[in-house]
Formats: structure tokens, sequence, C-alpha cells
DNA sequence: ACTCGGCCTGAAATCGATTTCTCACCCGGC
DNA sequence: GCCGGGTGAGAAATCGATTTCAGGCCGAGT
């Protein structure tokens, strides 16, 4: 591996001068031509390591995400890795599997590789913990879900917004007994979906206590899903539609309801975020868009401004979700 | 951020012993133990920056894959993951999505940010070139597929023995006129799954002209394999049940099932992969199971091998898939 | 008592780039 | 002819760790 001594030996100039002829200092037109050919001739590029202990920034930044396997996750990584490729960062992708202990040992990682930067969507709302980052002036913007005392940028999507929007669809299809099936109580996103189910539901009369009879906490798994519905279609008078807030669940959900015979357009389904393949699985299945693609791209830009010295005071960008319907002419009925 | 001598300030000692502390030298009991307690009231961690310059190796190793929305290559990131947190290494996870050129550009990276190691999925089996990375000593495993030229260790699945079986179980199931859609023509995977399927129905007699006629090579993705089930679908007499030389093809191809109101078991489908969440879709799907994760955690101990400095001649390590059959008891009749 | 090892320790070199500092040179103006 | 300003280039410092080298101390053996 060539180093730029060896380039500067080859073209009789000093190191100082290739590395001007690379980072763009003053160099006569004869003597940069020289140092180039050499470069090309010894195939050399630039040791990023060096690079970056001398310029204390590297040229790498990190993805904490919960489950790879989530497709929304990985739309996310794309649009991240899309908007840091156009200024040369890479992106290092690290899985937390929901585990607030291997997002630790992530984090220290990257404090210790002087990581440019952070794009987290928080394992916890609780209990992650950012403060090492901010404190060591390491840029951190979080995605998706906002820990909760951590002083950063976000970009989210209006979870409580598009809930109220699907529930309220459902209503107008003409569902009366519609269920809810929402993520672990800690989560804000989980949290702030129930709240916009709600809304719809109360905007319609119905009852606090009926409700709060109908919703069900799970683990945004597709075994919780599979299991609260389950419950859901035991209960005495059974829901006529249900409204689940991420799209692993509504997988389980929707095993439960072939297991009891249950489907669409009789019974009401709506999904919060894309459950992929879902034309094939249901045509009749309903969905909350989430923009995750868009998501990231607009968490890795915003990073890249604050890598390069923003100084701009705290954001927090809310994008829009948009509610995919399908069968519009069926209903309940 | 304190550096080591900062610790060795505090501890009142050299950076020397420091370094020796962290890193396993010979220092005495009651130094090591100033010096830890130094370090933690210091929150220090190493520069991995810096030691990645002294030591010429870094703790970084780079994962090349061409589609990280597939669950196959998402399962298989997780086994390299899980084997590479075990010594402590942190994966930099690339999609080079099918593109030749992407995954050059990534290759180059992994070379200038002078990684420990690359584990690839190339994406193509003529024109992925790893010779930079080996001919600069930077091990390199390919995994899935592997490329022409190389002189690397693979891990690879049994491709070739995989759709034999699979095949042979169409025949046992009764079904007749067998149709194949495959991959690119340029692909290892592709061609040793075709291979597979035509030894399986040589074996049963069925002419060469026919077998020809009933192949269709597509692109690995979702519409690809809608396009060539429909053309299968509409020759003059179509084929009764088909094998399909992946996942994501095989969702397309049962859209197009689905739309010209074919179904199992009545049509025979095998899907060489598993199809995420097939059991939903189609509980009549018959999938060859692929060890993707076994593929990963393989890969990624192997190449902990040769970065730890193993000179053992190259491998190639071939795990070995499973049928996995839905709905035994029925068949095309 | 002297020497020879063995074991710790700190000083200093090292990895490969960037960047500051300094100097030489050249040109133009007075 | 001399001086000032501007420009280009090399020498050397620097980033933060690891590692070699050399020396100091202590104990054991003769």
């Amino acid at each position: 591996m060539a180093t730029i001594s060896d380039v500067a030996r080859a073209a009789g100039v000093s190191p100082a001068t290739v590395s001007r002829v690379f980072n763009g200092g003053r160099v006569t037109a004869e003597r940069a031509q020289r140092v180039r050919e050499a470069a090309d001739t010894l195939g050399f590029s630039p040791n990023r390591v060096a690079r970056s202990l001398r310029t204390q920034r590297a040229s790498v930044i990190g993805l904490l995400i919960p489950d790879i396997a989530n497709p929304f996750f990985t739309a996310l990584a794309r649009g991240v890795e899309d908007a840091a490729q156009r200024t040369n960062l890479s992106v290092v992708l690290c899985n937390t599997d929901e585990d607030v202990d291997k997002e630790r040992r992530y984090l220290d990682v990257a404090l210790a590789e002087h990581m440019a930067g952070l794009v987290v969507a928080a394992a916890s709302r609780r209990r992650t913990d950012l403060s090492a980052a901010a404190q060591r002036g390491m840029p951190v913007v979080a995605v998706d879900r906002r820990p909760r005392a951590a002083e950063v940028d976000a970009v989210m999507v209006d979870n409580q917004h598009g809930a109220e929007d699907a529930t309220a669809h459902l209503i107008e299809r003409g569902y009366r007994r519609i269920a809810c099936v929402t993520g672990p109580a800690g989560a804000s996103t989980s949290e702030d979906r129930l709240a916009g189910y709600r809304a719809a539901l109360r905007d319609a009369d119905v009852p606090d206590e009926w409700i709060r009879a109908h919703t069900r906490h799970a683990d945004f798994r597709v075994e919780g899903g599979y299991t609260a519905m389950k419950e859901l279609l035991a209960l005495d008078v059974p829901p006529d539609a249900v409204f689940i807030a991420n799209n692993l669940m509504t997988v389980g959900a929707l095993r439960a309801l072939r297991e009891a015979g249950v489907a669409p357009p009789g019974f009401g389904i709506l999904s919060f975020g894309d459950v992929p393949w879902a034309s094939l699985v249901h045509p009749s299945l309903s969905t909350v868009h989430l923009p995750a693609y868009d998501l990231g791209e607009a968490a890795a830009t915003l990073l890249q401004e604050r890598i390069a010295g923003s100084a701009k005071p705290l954001q927090t960008v809310v994008l829009r979700t948009s509610l995919e319907p399908r069968n519009s002419t069926a209903g309940p009925g």
C-alpha cells in the first residue's frame, strides 16, 4: 500500500505538497501534474485512518436501528445510505435488537471509533441514553423514536395524526366496534398512535371505558400481534375491526384472524406501517404508509449539516404519513 | 475526550504503562489499580483511530451485500454481526444494490479505511473484482455467490443438490409438467439451481427440449418473477407446477398465479429460499430453506481466522439446504 | 560483595496523513 | 538598487495510541 511519502518521493516533492494537491492547496500546475501521475502509477489512495487521526473527524457515521429484519428499518437505512454517499460518508449499520444493553455497547464503539455522527432509532424511549455522545460533541439525530431526555435533532412521522386519520377511515367505512393493538407502553410511537386512535373514537362518541377494554399492548413483533388479536377475538362481543400499530404485529394478527376464519370486508383491518407484499396476502388490507426512506434521508441530511458545523437551534422534522385504502367500496355490511 | 496521556498524568505513570494495563502487559498490581481508577474517573476509552493507525489493523470488517431489502441477506447479516461481536469486531454494512460500480466504490472505501477484512456476496459472478483486496493482503470471504476469478475462501449453499431435491419432491407429488424460473444467466446461484432442476427432470426422463422450452431467466426480483410466470402461463399447454429459484421471484410469481386464478394444490409451487410470512400467503407453498444466518456466521468465523493470520489453504464451506414441504397429502390430482 | 538475570518502567520512535511555520524567491514600485 | 508583499514549497509538529529500547532495581547465586 503506497503512502503519501512514496508518492512524494516518486514525484520528487515533499509529502506536504502531495497533500496539498489532493486537498486543494496552492500548487503549481506542473508539480501537481507530476504528483497526480505518480499517485496513479502507485495506486495511491490516502489512508483514511491516518487522516481521521490528524483531522479529528471521521468519514463514517453510525446508524443504530432496533430491528434489521423489519422492512421499515431497511428502507430507512437505504435513505440514510443514499444521503450519506452524496458526501462520501460511509454508514456503519448497527442492529440493536431492541436491546438497550446492545445499544449502549454500540454507542461506546461509535465514541471510541470517533465516528462523525449518529442516526439513532432508539431501542427505548426511557432507557436509551444519548447524553454521552452529546457531551463529547458528537452530533446525533434521533429518527422515528425520540428518547425522552435527549437534547438532539429529530426526524419523526406524525404518528398521532396518521393514527387518527386511519381510525376515522374505519369509522367512515361503517365499522363500529374498532379495537386497537398498540406497542409497548414505554415507546413514544406506540403511545402517539394509541392517542390518535383514541381521539378518533372519542370524536365518534365512543366511551373511554369501551376504548380501554378494547386496547391491547403488545411488543411490536409478530407473536405479540398474534396473541393480542386472539385475546380480542375471544371477547364476549368481539370487535368488527382493528387498528394495529405496526406492520409486524399486523402479520401476527392476520394469522390469528385467518385461524378464526375472519376476513375482510366483514372484519376491517388497518395496519400502521406497510406490510410487505400485503397485496398478496389480503387485497383488502388498508395501510398507513410510512415514508421510511425519506425519514432516513432527512435524518442523514440533518446530521451532515451538524457535522459541517451548523449551530442552528435544535430541530424536529415531522413527516406526514399517507393513508392507502383498498377496496373502497366494501364495508362491514 | 480523555486521552491516554491524561490518564497517565492523573495516575502518575507514563502513557506506556497505561497502554500495558489495557493490553495485558506486565504491570504491578498497585499501579494497575491506580491506572484503572484514573481511567474510570476520566471516562477514558482508547481512541480506536489512533490504535488502528499504530497497529495497522482495524477492528471493523465490511459486509457487502446486493440487496438489503431481501430477508435472506438480512438474516445473513445478523449471522455475520453476531459472530463478529464475539471478538469485538464491528460490521460496516454496505448495500451494493446489485450494482457493480457501487460495489467497486465500496471496495475502495474498505481499502482506504484499512478494514480488517471483508465478507462479500458479489453483485456479479463475472464482473465483481476482488483482486485489489487480495493483492493488498486484505482477507476476503465470498458468501452465497462466488466471483469467478477470485482466489478467496467461500461459504456457499449446496444450490444444485437443493434444487434437485426440491424438483424431485414435486415429481413425487405427481406433478408432471414442471417449469422453472431461474435467475440471470451470469450468476452462479441461478446456474447451479437450474442445473439441479434439470438433473431431476432428466432423471424422470423428461426430454431436454421440453425443459429448455419451460425455463425462464429473470432477474431475482419480484417483477422478474411476475413476468416470467405470466409467460409460462400463456403457453399453449401451461405447466402444472413451477420451481422458482429465489424468494423474491416467488412473490412475483404468486401474484401472477393469483391473477390467473391458479393455486395449490392443483398447481405446485416450490420456492428456493424462504418467502417471508409464506405461511400466511399460501399454506401449501413448499420452500427450500436456506441457512442464511449460518452462512453469515460461518463466513465471519472463517474471516476472523484469516485476520488472525491463519495460513491454511483456501477453503470452500458448503452448507446443505433443507426442504420444507407443506400439506404433504395434497397433489395435483 | 559482586555479578547476572529477570522484571518493570519510562523515554522515544512509529504509524500516515494534515497543517503550521518558516524561508526563499520573484515581481513591482519608489 | 532596495524594499515590501505575495506566493509556493519543504521541514517539522501534530493527532493518540502501541511498541521497542534501554536502564534501574531487586533477588539469587557464587
